[in-house]
DNA sequence: CTCAGCGGGAGGTCCCCTCAC
DNA sequence: GTGAGGGGACCTCCCGCTGAG
């Protein structure tokens, strides 16, 4: 009885590896965001290579959108500035007007991770529900022995759901799928194909959502649901943790450069003996809650420190 | 004399246009990075709109191939991944390993702001230097005194260098367009065009660079060269600074996401007094450099320490 | 089952041109 | 100078198909 389970060295990026990216983007600090973006919300966040491009081009539509507003709705202006036809600047201005009117929101990584990934395991559990005392397997021509033999093969702490075959899955799949599509507006959504049941698939099992089991006792393959939520895993939230941080970090330093008041942002360079690193982070830690605590004051102004500390990578 | 200058407004956005653009963009913190990314490139440091989207898909591309090499060279799986045909797999892993080998960059944002921006003042002094006590103004059927009105007309502050016309100007930026081309592998060279230069040409008056000048003595428009580097604004600086600390912070981050030894993420939230906030934040610099001072050992394991503090505006 | 090739369509980035206000 | 329209080139993202090992 094989069980197949890929997450493995998911995070695991070799120093050659890591050495040749940074070459290739010629550490220009812009460009290593974009990198840690993409690393974060395609490798962790599981989200589509086109989604991802689609953010960025939605992103940058939004800068040019900006700029149309300054410039006093000037199309041609704006074209120049950026380098884009008028005719293209307008179709994007269009675009976004249109957005906003309507309240519907660009292609963009709206969510954490695509609904198809996340709504799957309650989707899972609301259509094929078990019963406390029924067996997942429900298969015919199979002796209650066999039954438990299969479902004992299953990881603990599985959530009580049906164990299906390969039909039933791709069926939830596809009904995944035309969910996450129904809000959309019609200009942005995507037919359901073959590739991307199959990118869907890949995604739930990599992740370890769903495991697949290929039992000797049946000759189908069967699959089955091992966690109530998708990425439950630590890591997962420590990036999603981590790019929430960056956000915010970004936003007080928008304040910054525009020099508004009650806002500082700061830089320590120092080299440490190992030994009392630990020490140093701790006290940190203590340091600035305490500093926080000093001023704080209920119903005053809503104020955010956000800090980091680590090994200085570079000079 | 009219002497244009179109910096200006640049970085007013009216809190409408804000309001409207966190909409659309759902408040996701990955967009928001995206957002702020794609401000910062392309309103600030110039770079045109295809350049962004380049280096989007460069990171995107990077992060395709990282996942490659991890999943021991298998293109389908990689393409399952990230839904991407395993024909487009190949291509972007022979693109970059192709890159890596020659020891070429992709397309990325590589330098803070494009070639032809950043080189132009050093390029006009060389080509069009301007002796002590010669005439930046070198048109013909001027008289000494008119020479010296037009001169007269300039800021004060700018360099020793020969007022150009129309065609000076247009063959300066075709050169330097050539030579920000030179450098890059064939595939991805532009061909020099009218649409691109008037891109260069708006931008370089935009950012106040170089400056119209439309005197009634001449009939056809002069050009000034106003500084002796492009971009000495301030605002811009911090710009770059912005994203220069957002990229470091990022790299804390991720080293705090892999669980390493020695990073540690911290964020406050509290409400203040506004009539003690500065005195916290001046009490926050003076604490964390204390904080550093103590730790510091010449020699030591290299550290550094970010921090932010401001306005929080998300719950 | 994996890997390889081929086909096509849609839409985007680029380029240039003309014509009316 | 600006808006609005036409054209064409090329690439990339999507889909589907077939055949070799």
């Amino acid at each position: 009885m094989v069980v197949m389970n890929v997450v493995s060295q998911q995070s695991e990026i070799t120093s050659q590896l890591k050495d040749d990216l940074s070459r290739v983007v010629d550490n220009s600090p812009a460009d290593w965001i974009l990198l840690h973006l993409a690393m974060g919300t395609m490798k962790m966040g599981g989200h589509r290579y086109g989604a991802f491009l689609d953010a960025a081009t939605t992103a940058a539509k939004l800068a040019i959108y900006s700029t149309f507003i300054e410039q006093g709705e000037n199309i041609r202006k704006t074209g120049f500035l950026y380098h884009v036809e008028p005719k293209r600047v307008k179709a994007i201005v269009k675009e976004i007007q249109d957005a906003i009117a309507e309240g519907q929101s660009l292609k963009a990584l709206n969510d954490k991770e695509p609904f198809y990934l996340i709504a799957l395991p309650f989707l899972w559990q609301e259509r094929f529900p078990c019963g406390e005392h029924e067996s997942r397997v429900r298969l015919q021509g199979l002796t209650p022995g066999e039954r438990r033999s299969i479902e004992d093969s299953l990881p603990p702490g599985c959530p009580k759901a049906r164990i299906l075959d390969q039909v039933e899955f791709n069926e939830l799949i596809e009904v995944l799928h035309e969910l996450s599509q129904e809000e959309l507006p019609e200009s942005q959504q995507m037919p359901f194909s073959e590739a991307l049941m199959l990118h869907i698939k890949f995604r739930l099992l990599h992740s370890g959502t769903v495991i697949q089991i290929d039992s000797p006792l049946v000759d189908i393959p069967l699959f089955a649901l091992t966690t109530e939520s998708y990425s439950p895993k630590e890591e997962r939230e420590r990036v999603f943790a981590m790019i929430d941080d960056v956000a915010r970090y970004f936003s007080i330093l928008q304040a910054w450069v525009r020099r508004e008041e009650g806002v500082m942002r700061g830089v320590e360079v120092f080299d440490i003996d190992l030994g009392r690193r630990q020490e140093a982070l701790d006290e940190l830690d203590v340091l600035l809650r305490a500093w926080a605590d000093k001023y704080h004051q209920d119903g005053g102004y809503p104020m955010l420190l956000q800090f980091a500390a680590g090994t200085r990578e570079f000079d």
